[in-house]
RNA sequence: CGCGGAGUAGAGCAGUUGGUAGCUCGUCGGGCUCAUAACCCGGAGGUCAGAGGUUCAAGUCCUCUCUCCGCAACCA
């Protein structure tokens, strides 16, 4: 122990559905980095859990005939269940549902508010359920929820909000003053200069429209929205007391040294929680590392693809430590990785098998055959030896280097730099042509005891992100338990006896695999379906009758597009000017994706003629045109070529 | 000109303060037999997105152009 602590958290999980491997992955990422600091010697307090309140969930409970609790506490247990199973070394699972931490995050709120930073307003707009969010009319995109796409509903609520803009200038200056506080480094600028420098908002803090969530202690209409509530968590679950009675826990282990978290709610982490925790006077954590996404190929995961891969469908072709170690390896430090099947694939035969796996059973297999099992004393060391030290001794290094910038894939790659080495050594060496002379036996011990030595190394360095793998290593070469700080070369114990050979990776069959591949996941969806169909039935796709009158008031003309031009700044939009019949307008409509100035030119199109003007990009709309949503990202104009423009349709 | 990142062998990526362009996979050829048809060595394959500039020397610095990505804005 060397006295020096570690603080790491991950996000903690909303509980509306079971995580896919994208999820998972922050976890073992978070373990690998906390396991390592404590093989380091680090005092280490690992962080995760749950997040557990929200009108999101209190419809879903609704949908599924039960209590919230029972939901949450359902999905809850099975996210522990998944992250226990992955072998995450978490030190504390918290959830936003016990009785400390609400109390705690409601003692939080009223001292804000009390202090003036929390105020009481109002909030109007188009509440969005499912992402629980309120949108300004500029913000829908075609009347629905410019995030998830679902209906909006025109909603105006009390609200508490927070004083953000108050502290930005301290944050800025914080932000300045530690440049490791955000990474990767690249995402520092993006919130500086789109977030805090043009200037905070007051960010809502309560809602009235549901009621599963920790109620505002002086206000029992209330309940404290997401951020509060979530954010908190790093601090309650620590005993922190804003009357200034923290725990011991709070104390030793505050501030955090690594918040874990994926790319999306970094805003939320280094401008809003920054901010709460200036105002509560309490220190800001020493960084926010926002990880990049796990891709599917090349395509985000989400269920409306059918391309979720959940980490246990992974687990049960290649087992725990290969599923950990391709999420740790194959992802890139700052931009998304993607999974595939054959990239796994790759990575398991040829690292884990080939390199590692089989390296380690050569190494048991001579020992075996030329010492009887028996760990052999070393002799005089050659050129070659020292080489080989050398490099274990340099990847060590290298990969506590690595890990102190949380570069995990550079840390593993380190490893396999000497597992190479390791395996050129034995050609180099050629132990069978030793052994066949008595003379060159102490060349053969000497060999053999670096061999071991070498995995031993190896062991060490990988239990972190291979724990299981480690551990198997060690009981086939009877070796103790050891940690990275105190590695020496040279310490391995001449005169012990192995332990039982075993197959660390065995070999996969290309062909079986995709055949498995096939099979598990016909098997999961299978399981998943009737509960997964549940959540998603509830929104109603359909909208209100209205009646001929209603339909009366619009005013529905043919105009042909007699000009056509991109708007400048704009991505999408086109600046088109059309002959109605009467005096000519201009339309802006947002179909430069899809359409080319001239594709449109000399058309003709339906248009909303009595449509309220509107400025977009600085450019004045005197209507819309009509379009097809024709599914799938593709938009279609309807034309209308060949009927006089200015004609009018009923 | 909203902010930022990226464009390097067939694929995925490294290239720190400018000094012979590297790693893994794949591919072709060879070696070895301790081992999980594994392991080791070698070859082929790059005008480092394009154009200009600074320099004895540029993947690396400067200017411009093109393409992709993230965030913001935006879809009447």
């Amino acid at each position: 122990m060397n006295g020096k602590k570690f603080y790491i958290t991950t996000a903690i999980v909303y509980t509306s559905k079971v995580p896919h491997i994208g999820n998972t992955y922050e976890a073992v990422l978070a373990d690998a980095i906390a396991r390592f600091r404590r093989a380091q010697g680090f005092d280490v307090y690992f962080l995760t859990g749950t997040d557990e309140h929200g009108q999101k969930i209190q419809d879903q409970a609704k949908a599924e005939g039960q209590t919230p609790q029972a939901h949450v506490d359902a999905v809850a247990g099975e996210i522990r269940r998944i992250w226990d199973f992955m072998n995450v070394s978490y030190d504390q699972f918290i959830r936003t549902t016990n009785s400390s931490h609400m109390e705690i995050v409601q003692k939080i709120f009223k001292k804000l508010y009390d202090q003036g930073d929390i105020y009481q307003g109002s909030y109007e707009g188009y509440y969005c359920k499912p992402c629980e969010s309120f949108f300004t009319e500029t913000q829908l995109k075609d009347g629905c929820c410019p995030d998830c796409g679902a209906k909006v509903e025109r909603a105006s609520e009390e609200a508490y909000f927070f004083k953000m803009s108050k502290y930005a200038p301290a944050l800025e200056q914080y932000i300045l003053d530690n440049p490791d506080f955000i990474q990767p480094e690249s995402r520092k600028n993006e919130m500086l200069n789109n977030f805090i420098r043009p200037g905070l908002q007051d960010l809502c803090v309560s809602r009235t429209s549901f009621d599963w969530g920790i109620p505002v202690s002086f206000d029992s209409k209330h309940v404290i929205y997401v951020w509060i509530d979530a954010l908190s968590n790093y601090i309650t679950a620590l005993g922190y007391d804003p009357d200034g009675n923290s725990g011991e826990l709070f104390n030793k282990y505050w501030p955090a040294n690594v918040h874990l978290i994926g790319k999306d709610i970094l805003r939320f982490h280094t401008i809003y929680w920054p901010i709460m925790l200036m105002a509560l006077g309490v220190e800001l954590p020493k960084q926010v590392f926002g990880h990049p996404w796990m891709l599917f190929g090349e395509d985000k995961m989400s269920k409306s693809k059918g391309n979720v891969v959940y980490a246990e469908q992974v687990v049960k072709l290649f087992g725990v430590d290969a599923t950990r170690y391709y999420m740790l390896r194959e992802m890139p430090f700052a931009s998304d990785g993607s999974f595939t099947y054959e990239q796994i694939m790759t990575r398991y035969n040829g690292d884990l098998a080939n390199i590692l796996g089989n390296l380690v059973s050569r190494t048991h297999a001579m020992t075996l055959k030329y010492f009887d099992s028996i760990v052999p004393a070393p002799g005089e060391g050659a050129p070659l030896d020292d080489e080989l030290r050398a490099v274990a001794e340099k990847a060590l290094a290298d990969a506590v280097e690595d890990m102190k910038t949380l570069h995990v894939a550079d840390a593993i790659d380190d490893i396999w730099t000497l597992l190479r080495r390791t395996n050129k050594y034995i050609d180099e060496t050629t132990p069978w042509t030793l052994a066949k002379s008595e003379d060159s036996r102490p060349r053969l011990a000497t060999v053999i005891y670096n061999l071991i030595e070498s995995i031993r190394f190896a062991a060490a360095l990988l239990a972190p992100f291979l724990p299981d793998t480690a551990a198997r290593i060690r009981a086939q070469y009877n070796l103790p338990e050891a940690g990275i700080e105190t590695l020496a070369w040279g310490a391995l114990e001449a005169g012990t006896t192995l332990g039982t050979a075993e197959t660390l990776f065995a070999r996969i069959d290309e062909k079986a695999l995709a055949e498995q591949v096939a099979a598990v996941h016909a098997a999961e969806n299978e399981k998943k379906e009737p509960e997964k169909k549940a959540p998603e039935t509830e929104k109603p796709e359909g909208v209100a009758m209205i009646d001929i009158a209603d339909f009366a008031k619009v005013s529905l003309r043919v105009a042909k597009i007699l000009a056509c031009e991109p708007v400048p700044k704009a991505k999408k939009l086109l600046k088109l000017t059309l002959d109605d019949g009467e005096v000519g307008r201009t339309i802006v409509s947002g179909i430069a994706p899809w359409y080319k100035p001239e594709d449109l030119i000399g058309h003709s199109v339906i248009i909303v003629a009595n449509l309220k003007p509107a400025v977009l990009r600085g450019v004045e709309s005197q209507g819309m045109l009509l379009a097809a949503d024709a599914g799938d990202n593709d938009v279609r104009v309807i034309f209308a070529d060949g009927i006089p423009a200015g004609s009018s349709i009923h």
